[in-house]
DNA sequence: ATGGCTTTGTGAAATCTTTCACAATGTAGT
DNA sequence: ACTACATTGTGAAAGATTTCACAAAGCCAT
């Protein structure tokens, strides 16, 4: 229960997080079960897709009633690896970088920020929130000493590939980059991408070609 | 040319956008003709993926050369609607609405915000960049007078679908949202959602379970 | 306890996406 | 003009994901 044999494709440990989201609005609402159904419809996929998402990682419905809303909170948290903190460093001090630590959803689910980094000594010493911006140099050591196991990269596109190897070479295994540009790792370490303006290209590829 | 028949995955569509990010790069640096397998090496995929992509739309390279850089820059450009301008706006002047209202490569392949809108009083008139926050009350006249195509939401949570159901009613066909909160909309309307928590939690998985 | 109703968990089928593999076509050198 | 080589475009195969459909299990009312 909760180690997956196979590989899970990435759509479903998604699907588990938006899940775990409309639960907790369930559970805010008082109440205590819930169907597949009822959860297929709050995130606009099938009864069938929520069963066979959450029957990868084991059983955890009665049958007739459906699921209890904290139980499979729990369940849910357990499988994203949820029920442990995770230190996260921002780097990059800019715009999105100072948004980014002082978002609050961002700290909401176990995920804190416990450094932010820029390498313009303009920034460094800005306070952000309960944090001040230190200097880049300073990231090896913060990652040997305090062992964040996330970087979010909020740099310019042509600084992003030589920052994910300065903190993969310190041993950092997962990075966030919000940076608009492709980046590559070695095996054993994993980079999600969030690009601005693909999103906005694929919007303007579905107007121009209709819904 | 240009107009498949059948449906195109997002998944075709997002690797095109990071194809023409590619040929950008190969152009400034004066290259004239790429390979299907330069592209793939550069995007980590394969060639036949970049070929099979390519060929929902047309037939762009020749055989024996490869794709002439200039030319599949304008076919993509063509594929993706990004040969005509596309007004933005931009709704809610917390720190994520203003740091994308200022935010550059935003406006650099036709995007450009045209409205900043926030219903806190205390923010309307602020300056952003070249322009000031508006109030929400105006939203509806500015979409029906200046019909921008696209809305990027950056509220909270819960005024994300009010937000969604008032700009759809003004006309609206596509929203960029940013709100931790999922979305519904009617059919005609394309949604995107781009959840902080939910690229962290699966970083957490991947980390949580081995990649 | 029994029967009717609801809902899960899951193989099998359907659908969608990626990869393979190769004929067709064009280049470049001689 | 010919030959050797490179690369596209694409059906077909493989692989991955989603949907179907139903037996199994448990609730609830009587």
């Amino acid at each position: 229960m909760h180690s997956p044999t196979k590989h899970i494709a990435e759509s479903t440990v998604r699907r588990l997080s938006l899940y775990l989201r409309f639960l907790e609005e369930f559970e805010a609402r008082g109440q205590t079960t819930v169907s597949s159904g009822e959860l297929a419809r709050s995130g606009g996929t099938t009864s069938a897709q929520v069963r066979k998402d959450l029957s990868f990682f084991g059983s955890f419905g009665k049958r007739g009633l459906g699921y209890g809303v904290k139980d499979l909170i729990s369940s849910i948290r357990e499988i994203l690896g949820l029920e442990q903190p995770w230190p996260v460093i921002i780097i990059g001090a800019g715009k999105i970088g100072a948004a980014l630590a002082q978002y609050r959803g961002f700290t909401s689910r176990g995920f804190h920020v416990v450094g932010v980094y820029d390498a313009d000594p303009s920034k460094v010493g800005m306070q952000l929130g309960a944090l001040a911006v230190r200097s880049d140099k300073e990231i090896e050591r913060d990652i040997a000493a305090h062992k964040p196991r996330i970087a979010v990269l909020a740099v310019p596109a042509d600084a992003a590939q030589p920052m994910v190897d300065r903190v993969v070479a310190a041993g950092m295994h997962a990075v966030l980059s919000f940076a608009p540009a492709p980046l590559h790792a070695p095996h054993g370490v994993t980079i999600r991408a969030v690009n601005m303006a693909t999103e906005l290209e694929i919007l303007a590829y579905s107007l121009t070609h209709g819904v």
